[in-house]
DNA sequence: GAACGATATTGTCAAATGACAACTTTTTTT
DNA sequence: AAAAAAAGTTGTCATTTGACAATATCGTTC
């Protein structure tokens, strides 16, 4: 499991060095049931994330209906940031969409990490920079394009269609399920 | 107008062992004129700019319509990040919608500041986490809100209700000026 | 494999938003 | 201050999307 984290940091940061033992201490590996919860709205979220294998599902409740934020998969290394950086309770829920593996690595040890390791700082660095620049080209999306048109892009990411309910990917673009079943049964006839 | 930015650099940074005099050789001073571009669709974003004064709107073209991404006011540190980044053709302009002050600092400065200081990866890994939290924001509001909610919410920032064109406005929150004009006039009466 | 719950589709109608055109107001230029 | 240009408003109508209800399909559990 943790050579997989190793070789993501050492994909962004390439000079990097950084061995197992060095992580082994900090990291800690859970196995996820489909449907459980790593991180509930109200409470803080105190880890970094690195999902091993599976998905989740990062969403937020609006009267009373789930809105799909957004959907980790296999290499993603996130935390729910708001809440991470500033220590206050979460408007979001994760939840393992499928059986996943999932390394942590606690609030605590990440500052040690942070302090220590220079280059640390440049991994978190690059992978915000890296999440900063799809979040723009999502809100772009949104800015300019049709639903019909946001969904058609999501093609080009084959592990949406093919990983996730239409239900929550339909949230994930901005409109109901009902909206999205009907952009579908046109694309066809 | 280096001190100013020093002092978001400190208060980013608490700790920061940094002087103007560090600052002095990297950073460039220029005054743009309202109206002016400080960076055009199709050429690749060589700098990183501090707003003194003034502001700025990043927008770009879909269908020979201007759609404004962002504004960016005083004491924003920016980028276009992936232009910046992978030295690509930005897809993005940013013009001065007020004469304005501005402080650049060239691709291979930074990236001799990010070698040799290691607090000022710190201060970009959090300049672009703060960001990635507010497009995380933005992106929650199109995904759950109308376009009368998303316009409701910028009167937390009155910068964006004062100071910018209500054409330009609208196209942020994803929606024509036409649209938003009648949310106007519905808000009143 | 039957029964149940979750997910997806479809119908009807309403509400929100867009497109186009005309007109008014504000801002900029001369 | 007048003229021109840009920005904003409003009218009409079309399109997109949402709300609610009914039905169909798929997946899970017993």
């Amino acid at each position: 499991m943790l050579e997989k984290l190793l070789k993501n940091v050492k994909l962004v940061v390439p000079g990097l060095q950084l061995s197992i033992e060095d992580l082994s201490p900090i990291v800690t590996h859970r196995h996820i049931k489909k449907g459980d919860q790593i991180l509930k709205a109200g409470s803080t979220c105190a880890h970094y994330y690195f999902v091993v294998n599976g998905a989740f599902r990062i969403y937020f409740l609006r009267e009373d209906k789930e809105i799909s934020n957004w959907f980790a998969f296999e290499d993603f290394f996130f935390t729910e940031l708001e809440s991470y950086t500033f220590q206050k309770p979460s408007t979001f829920y994760i939840e393992a969409i499928e059986d996943s593996d999932i390394l942590s690595i606690t609030r605590t040890n990440m500052e040690d990490m942070l302090s220590k390791h220079a280059s640390w700082q440049e991994y978190l660095r690059k992978n915000w920079e890296y999440a900063f620049i799809k979040l723009t080209n999502v809100i772009v999306s949104f800015q300019s394009k049709s639903a019909k048109e946001r969904y058609n892009e999501l093609f080009d990411f084959p592990e949406f269609i093919l990983r996730t309910k239409q239900k929550d990917l339909s949230s994930m673009i901005g409109i109901t399920h009902h909206s999205l079943s009907r952009i579908r049964k046109m694309k066809k006839g």
